[in-house]
DNA sequence: TCTATAATTTTGACTAATCAAAATAAATAT
DNA sequence: ATATTTATTTTGATTAGTCAAAATTATAGA
């Protein structure tokens, strides 16, 4: 059975693969998103190769076998199943789920899960607008694209938010970017790194570059 | 921050306290409760009471200190009301609970923790009968006593089941052994080591003295 | 009181996961 | 083509938690 840290690691890299399309992540990438030294990732990169999870490049980085495809994509079911729970049923801001799901996603069974799903009406998506993995683990491929690569005038409808920092949670919320959100983008400045948006109901937001990468949107009209 | 390891230590002391009512808990009791070696549970108190959580007294047994008490309470706590949602919300069965809650139990905050309380309205009994801790960490103190101490032809309520076994529990729920239940001891072989009781419904059932301590009763009319 | 038995503790070893700092390799700039 | 910077790996050490088996102490029996 893997251990809690062999979850997250197996997960994080799945969603590195997803949003960025790569088919090997470098072991800084590793090592940054799950807050461990570089040198702690190469060691656990060659123990999860031992194990057969992934499969590891030295000096280019690792990659999920099939057995670990497996396992990561049900840790993103369960994640993205809790974070529903806690948002639909318990009531809690969509800023603070992340953080719980993060725990409670490895002490979670298999039947519960399940139930759980049942519960809440086998949702699709998660609060923050992610696609939630199938039972088999089939996962929809997201065809929005980062909210930065659209140009001036562009009208778009928000997808999903894949930030989970609580403060820039917060921040969307209260601006109304959430997944739904039909907005234009009515100024882009390349050079200032800032793009300035305006909602529906006339509501402008500025958003640097850095953001606006983790706004991903779908053309609307 | 204490680890799952160390608040399951803790718990299972306390419960051993409340059933038993003693003050020192032997080393041996701990090891077996949590399924280590006798050496294991001997290095474990050791840094449970450098680390302010017990008080150690070699070859007798550890008891609680306030903090240890403390953070045992609320693991108590946190198990009961998650053994509840599972029951009641999920509607998974009484025998498989415990095991589920033993994981939950140290992956969930304060804040969900609380959240749940309110949604399912306050519980202050498990689905088997034990009190919930309030927040505070106040329990209310069980006046009932095992079925094998009460006489021939006693008529007593199920208070509670403090066994946790599986198979024990499928039997208890076919055999009509429910908090609530009204039972009247028909017949105890005390040489035979067996106990015959028979339900309202005029249902009999045969228990062994060792299953009978696990029934917490209360005497009726 | 001595002895056999049971409970507990000690010792030595192991795995998982981590860090700091040194060593090495690759990428970039001059 | 070198030199500098950046990324990665290696090395050596630490902590938590565990076991098996030996050593010790306490308990109970005769
Ligand atoms: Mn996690
Ligand atoms: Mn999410
Ligand atoms: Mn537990
Ligand atoms: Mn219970």
């Amino acid at each position: 059975m893997a251990t809690s840290t062999v979850e997250n690691y197996l997960k994080e890299i799945l969603v590195i693969t997803l949003e960025e399309e790569i088919s090997k992540v470098p072991m800084g990438q590793v090592a940054k998103v799950l807050g461990v030294t570089p040198g702690t990732a190469t060691s656990m990169a060659k123990s999860l190769e031992r194990d057969g999870w992934i499969k590891y490049f030295p000096r280019v980085g690792v990659s999920l076998t099939k057995k670990g495809k497996k396992l990561a994509m049900n840790m993103l079911r369960r994640h993205r199943l809790l974070e529903t729970f806690l948002v639909e049923t318990l009531g809690l801001d969509w800023s603070e789920i992340h953080a719980e799901a993060e725990e409670l996603e490895h002490a979670i069974s298999e039947k519960v899960l399940e139930k759980l799903d049942d519960f809440l009406g086998r949702p699709r998506f998660d609060p923050h607008g992610d696609p939630i993995p199938s039972k088999g683990g089939v996962i929809q491929q997201m065809t929005s694209k980062p909210l930065s690569e659209f140009p001036e005038d562009a009208s778009v409808r928000i997808e999903s938010i894949i930030d989970q920092n609580k403060e820039f949670l917060r921040f969307a919320r209260k601006s109304n970017l959430v997944p739904g959100q039909l907005l234009k983008i009515i100024g882009k400045e390349v050079c200032a790194d800032a793009i300035t948006l305006k909602t529906l109901k006339g509501k402008v937001v500025n958003l640097g570059f850095r953001s606006a990468e983790k706004v991903l949107v779908l053309p609307y009209e």
